[in-house]
DNA sequence: AATGAATGAGCATTCATTCAT
DNA sequence: CATGAATGAATGCTCATTCAT
């Protein structure tokens, strides 16, 4: 495979064939999401993505249709790593006994590493899709869905109690606990200072902590049933 | 005393006293929660919100120091009625049973209404707290932070299970899971006629369905354990 | 005249009389002078004004028709005072030899404690004037003109060599070239760390150097004539 | 070659070369002179700028920085022309005798045309340094720099009587004094019709007249001593 | 006379997107 | 394919001034 390999160099001057042009796209997602995190999960701009990838701002419009579109890319990516990883938890029969804790616990400890989903999840559903095009949210959708319709069958079959045909909503119920606590524990840097101050402790959850245990609740509350 | 009587309805031209420029401040409020929830959860601009308020835009900024401000205390309002309802909940006995069911279900039924609230609160965590001068955050953050604290204090007592400490923690899961299901809920317009598609039907989640599920099982944990 | 001695008291409440009246306009000025000479030489708003004089913004114009009104009034207080000092020295014999210098040295050691009224200069001259209505100028221009006329005679008289009705020229190359210097001896803050560098040594002129070189100058040429 | 022969027209719709690039550059500096002398040494707003030249506000964000960097850079060519023709008047042995009136007379005449200089130099001297980015100013300041060092060496050795290392100090005494008299001799449009009635003549000074004067005192004063 | 609430004109700046080259 | 110059919509905020009280 010798197109693997030089996918991962840098992209050629023109890209002609359809490998060299999937690569550019990823050049150019790289560059948006290093962006975006660090500057925090603020949108970088589109100028800015194009000369951290080394290409004219035009050119990103090669290979997208709307800044938007970049950062829906970047979710879609990140989500499908997400499902997977999960996909693997749920097959994992230690995670699959009658107590949640293993699973919430595996769960947990993965999200540790997907803070630039974690952000791109809140861009992404607070504001991104309110701005773009109809056809571009499909992608997105599409992957989404998909997922979860896998996914959801998955944790039907994994997950005593869970009854046939609320796998996906049981993920949306995961889904939404994370990014909304995501949210709250991830306040932007002005409300740092302040929340860090003792009489608002508890308005910064401690993320893992909160989240354990809403997972757990959550997985407990199938399996009991 | 009619001026009394009517100190509801419009203020005078010139608002002088404390009441009456408490009360202009509401109308601007009311403007632009108004123009918030029909603009569907987009932020007006200032303009919009004084024109609406039957004022000028210099007058909007003799009550609120900065745009992001309005939408902060009109969150801040919803909050506070929000929590005043959940407590009442919190309080009546047909709620705190070993069911989590009937709480789980008056909430939802209660949050139907709150459209406005969820709205903001996804604006809010999501973008508006980013944007706003340090000290602007406080008001909110003292009213969020004594309603979590109260609030939580009352659910350690009447909800049988929850440990000590952990009642703020129990809320923030539960606020959490609103805000995050409600985000996937309401896709933007562009997206909904997308998600209306059979092959997206999993994608949007009946809000209310997937909500009650995520509470009942959040409340049922504390109530279980 | 006990109404000189009430007159440097805080105003009354309400200013009745005409006395009561001056005082408080004097007040007035004296809070924008020393808001104007606290901000560098940045024009102060009115209200910072009024705050600064205890008085409510609208009381100010009750005073002065508009803001720079206010300005051009209190230059033509610090000239006037500047007018009455260099008449002194006029009258001095010691200043009036064949040497200009003592009068240069004499006239630059006056200026030293005048740096409100160069700043001003430097405000009025630039930019106040153009922004003032027709009958606000009048003031300023007729106490200017008067004490030109005046001094101008005295300079006729005290400096031989000064052509008759020559008085008042010379008086106005004289300030010109002071209020020029400072100018350029007064940078503003965002570059004064920049002259401060070797390299731009030469455009931070030394004020009181280059003054006294160029008041000599002025001086000694009228004597030499 | 036709387009290296018109390169002094109009820029194409794109400027892509750099001497297209300068083009466009000198177009919108063309621009923002003609109106600001327009205007009487008022500064006109980016988008009047923009729309003289042809172009969008946008644009001229492409070749400045900021507003006040334009008007910086409009003075720096000026104030370069200025020297480079103060030089030629320096290297005239005409100029250069015992007597300081043939140069003051050239000078003055050379100033007669330079109207646009003056009143820029009073703005920036007196508003725009304050609002500028520090590294805005440095072009300026750079220029004005050198040719202050060259112009002074050039008055050390053309004007005899002119001390070693003080040729940048009486280089920036007729340099005040050119815009200090100008300042007084052109009142804003408001005082224009005042200063001629005949009780204010003499503030309203014949700047040639007074200005020549002056020029002459200080020159001499060097040639003299 | 004094107040201070209300007004609203005025403007620089950013940046996603387009399209001529 | 790539470029990057050009576009221009979009808007928060200040503050001098007015005038109802």
């Amino acid at each position: 495979m010798p197109d693997t390999a030089v996918a991962s160099s840098a992209p050629p001057r023109r890209a002609r064939g359809a490998a060299d042009k999937a690569a550019r796209r990823q050049a150019i997602l790289v560059a948006a999401g290093d962006l975006f995190d660090e500057a925090g999960g603020e949108l970088p701009s589109v100028d800015q993505v194009a000369r951290r990838a080394g290409l004219a701002k035009g050119t990103v419009y090669l290979y997208f249709g709307a800044k938007e579109e970049m950062f829906l890319a970047l979710l879609t990516a990140e989500l499908r790593d997400w499902f997977e990883s999960f996909s693997a938890m749920l097959n994992d029969d230690a995670n699959t006994t009658n107590d949640a804790r293993p699973l919430a616990n595996a769960m947990v400890a993965d999200l540790g590493g997907r803070r630039k989903m974690l952000r791109l999840a809140v861009q992404c559903h607070g504001t991104l899709e309110r701005q773009v095009a109809e056809e571009a949210v499909l992608g997105f959708k599409q992957v989404t869905a998909s997922g979860l319709a896998e996914l959801g069958g998955l944790v039907e079959n994994r997950i005593s109690g869970v009854v046939r045909g609320e796998g996906p909503t049981l993920l949306l119920q995961v889904y939404a606990l994370i990014v909304g606590l995501w949210q709250l524990a991830e306040p932007a840097r002005s409300a740092r200072a302040m929340v860090d101050r003792p009489e608002f402790s508890n308005l910064r959850p401690d993320f893992e902590h909160a989240l354990t245990g809403g997972l757990v609740a959550i997985l407990q509350g199938a399996l009991d049933s």
